[in-house]
DNA sequence: TGTGTATTGATACGACTGTATCGGAAGCGG
DNA sequence: CCGCTTCCGATACAGTCGTATCAATACACA
């Protein structure tokens, strides 16, 4: 029969052009038309492939959890990979807005984070985020008892959650950075949750 | 001469409107109709008010910082107040959205906090708190040199990055928590903080 | 090559947006 | 009590929103 087209990857594309916009202009600078044109098809073909636009919304914003997801499980810490503080660091790091890509990405994550504010969905999905999350850290910082490089005062447990708050914080921190401005503060903040974390010195060793 | 009326008052009034709306539905279901209706007077009082919709929004934004601002400023850590610990351990536990109005005022923060990532007004305004903040911070910080209660690894400056990153982190994460749901885990990553930043044992000697 | 169906762009609709304009209500100084 | 100035609510306007509808198009198969 006539006229297939990839749907999904049509879908995906006009995922990537709705966090394009939001990227620049936040949500509200979204609607079906503004979405359409940046993807560069009709309003109709939008409204085809996301009869709604809470659909489209959800969509893009389940990819982008994705995407944040996936970069975090890039990293693995553990036996026979990074050392604790070596990889935690490298997590932190990875959520500074060094180059416009990761500054846009950050921006729109702002913006769908406020929307969780508001949106049980939105909320439930951080939360499920959160939750997986809470599983990779909670073994990364099991690792890092038993080669004791926790700080000592630290309980595992409460130390996994100060870890997602804090990873919530670079990353929206980072959000708001203006184009021009330095990443010193945020990357001596790097610096100093690495040295609090494991309890070693963040003055001599390393940097 | 005639018919006086007390401006001031009445702006802020429209301004505490607009937060209400915003922390119920987020901004975007903020408008001049809405807002002069949440607050009780015609559409056009709100014109007169405020000439332009992102005066209005200008306006509510900077009070909201204000009220931030206060809140920290209400607790000072030095000699003769509270010690370190104390008082950092005081300023995020603030944060928590134990009761309702604070979890409406987290959600009106992450909203006006996301348009900061897309405004450069409003970030600018937030980069003149984080100012306010650094410098708070960091004689808290000092005076926990003096008393050692700072970590001994902890380079102050760049601890007083960390602290900033997150409070805004805290701050956020409240945003999104659900009506229902525990505050222990955030209870738990302040007791961390707390043991991280001091030092200190996180699992005996408090709580 | 013709045919039938999936896809498309355009157009229509009612609701809502921000803003401008204006006639009447309201209150104080005389 | 009057006049004048400030305030207020309503209405008007052009634009955009999300969504529905529909004729025209483009393609795979016979």
């Amino acid at each position: 029969m006539p006229k297939y087209v990839d749907k999904d990857a049509r879908r995906r594309g006009v995922a990537a052009a709705l966090r394009r916009i939001a990227a620049r202009e936040g949500l509200e600078g979204v609607s079906i038309r503004t979405v359409a044109a940046e993807a560069g098809i009709s309003a109709g073909a939008v409204q085809r492939d996301f009869p709604t636009k809470d659909e489209l919304l959800a969509f893009a914003f389940h990819d982008a959890v994705d995407a944040v997801a996936e970069r975090f499980s890039r990293i693995r810490i553990g036996p026979g990979r990074a050392g604790f503080a070596e990889g935690l660091r490298a997590v932190l790091l990875d959520l500074l807005p060094v180059d416009d890509e990761r500054r846009a990405q950050a921006r729109v994550w702002a913006a769908f984070y406020a929307r969780a504010a508001v949106v049980p969905d939105f909320a439930r999905t951080l939360a499920d985020l959160d939750g997986l999350s809470r599983t990779a850290l909670r073994a990364a910082v099991g690792y890092a008892v038993e080669q004791g490089e926790l700080a000592p005062g630290l309980d595992p447990e409460e130390a996994v959650e100060l870890l997602l708050v804090l990873v919530d914080g670079m990353w929206l921190t980072a959000a708001r950075r203006p184009p021009g401005a330095s990443v010193d503060p945020q990357r001596a903040a790097v610096d100093a949750a690495v040295a609090a974390v494991t309890g070693a010195s963040s003055r001599e060793p390393r940097r």
